[in-house]
DNA sequence: CTCCCAGTATGAGAAATCTCATACTTACCT
DNA sequence: AGGTAAGTATGAGATTTCTCATACTGGGAG
């Protein structure tokens, strides 16, 4: 994480996705502007996260914990969208990790200092709960129609919305269970992948040769990441 | 839909499900109790919501009407829960149908006279905000586990869900698309819990005779229909 | 260094589920 | 009365996906 000190830059994103108007206050001044490198963690559970981020650039993934120490992929993130406004707004909900899949930008307001004012500011909640909302009904539709969908134009879809610089490199475990298929069937459908010459395997990671073909086949499915919709 | 005046049992749901600590201002008087009977509507699409309801017993459902006049079933909710909080808080968004799978009591706040002071009232966001974010977390853990099972566990699951009274009368069509799979594969498993004498069929409608059964194939199928969560 | 575990990999047969074709019925419109 | 659309119903064959069995690999623990 590196915090970048460009106020023309910070202005930039701030204006491209209406960032001051999800406040009642100046922001502007108090934000920060951060760079989380590729494949870096924004934020680690169970800690809490340090600030109320914002991604303006980037894709990111959330992991969750299970009980028995495994890792599961619960959801992604692409711009505008909130980081942390949970662990804000609900002390008792559980925190997650959250990963940079690829160079992600976010401005950041530190809990620390600003926590009692979020908490007080009712532009900034409503925003939250319009942000929430809109994000719970899509991803059930998303959700529900998706399931209609066989694996290999699922897994089009999840490849290119994973995969950084042509590089897919998701745990098979991992990506069997989020996207509900038995682990033989996601490396049958791989496997094809490869052989139809959609995908080149390099050890144990992924090249993606035919971007034009996953999009294809992904065309109909609306992975529809979560972001919160500017104004 | 008939308004109920009985100020005690008012008082009781209240209590029961904490309605008062949702809001920074005294409800109890402001409050009116409903009563919507099975299969009644409570919402119409696309009219706006006149009250702020908050379900406090009984079982609802949430359709969409999609552009080409069809219909499609997208959650479901059990008390405690906020019917009505997206319209009051996202002039932007759209709304659904309500309707009761059961008879259903809800509390209600006429939007008219409380909209202006509910957006205001940190504490009734914040609450919302929780519930959404909640709501979100479990929709997605839940939607993704579940594509795990067979339709036989999840049609089980579902049944217990909107059966009235052990009578189960949904659209096969609407079911099948809410599910996702086919109709005739959702036919085919009918029809076998027909030929288990799990269901019986009469007329154009199932009766429940097993319910155990149903019970005990949804066993770990976590359905988890919408609900607030009652602090 | 060896053991063990998680992740990876592949085959074979079974099951769940889909597509397509075809009817019948009911409601509604004209 | 005829026409049409939606919902219901069922069969046959094709695909998708699962389960189970079996191995190989790399890395961490002792």
């Amino acid at each position: 994480m590196r915090l970048i000190q460009n106020d023309d830059l910070k202005r930039q994103f701030i204006a491209e996705w209406g960032y001051d108007h999800q406040f009642s206050f100046d922001v502007v001044q108090a934000a920060q502007l951060y760079l989380f490198p590729a494949k870096s963690i924004i934020v680690r559970a169970p800690d809490r996260p340090r600030d109320l981020l914002y991604l303006v650039k980037g894709k990111t993934k959330l992991y969750d914990t299970l009980a028995n120490g495994k890792v599961a992929l619960i959801d992604f993130f692409t711009p505008p969208c909130f980081i942390g406004e949970m662990e804000l707004l609900d002390p008792e909900s559980p925190s997650f990790t959250v990963q940079a899949i690829e160079d992600c930008w976010c401005l950041a307001l530190p809990m620390a200092t600003y926590r009692e004012q979020l908490l007080r500011d009712t532009t900034f909640l409503r925003r939250v709960c319009q942000y929430l909302g809109r994000k719970n009904t899509r991803n059930i539709k998303t959700f529900s129609q998706n399931q209609a969908f066989t694996l290999s134009q699922r897994l089009a879809g999840f490849i290119l919305l994973t995969a950084n610089n042509d590089v897919y490199e998701e745990k098979h475990t991992q990506v069997a269970q989020y996207l509900g298929v038995s682990y033989r069937h996601l490396l049958y459908v791989l496997a094809d992948f490869v052989k139809q010459g959609v995908l080149e395997k390099v050890g144990h990671h992924y090249l993606v040769q035919r971007p034009d073909v996953l999009a294809r086949l992904a065309r109909e499915v609306d992975w529809a990441p979560t972001t919160a919709e500017r104004e």
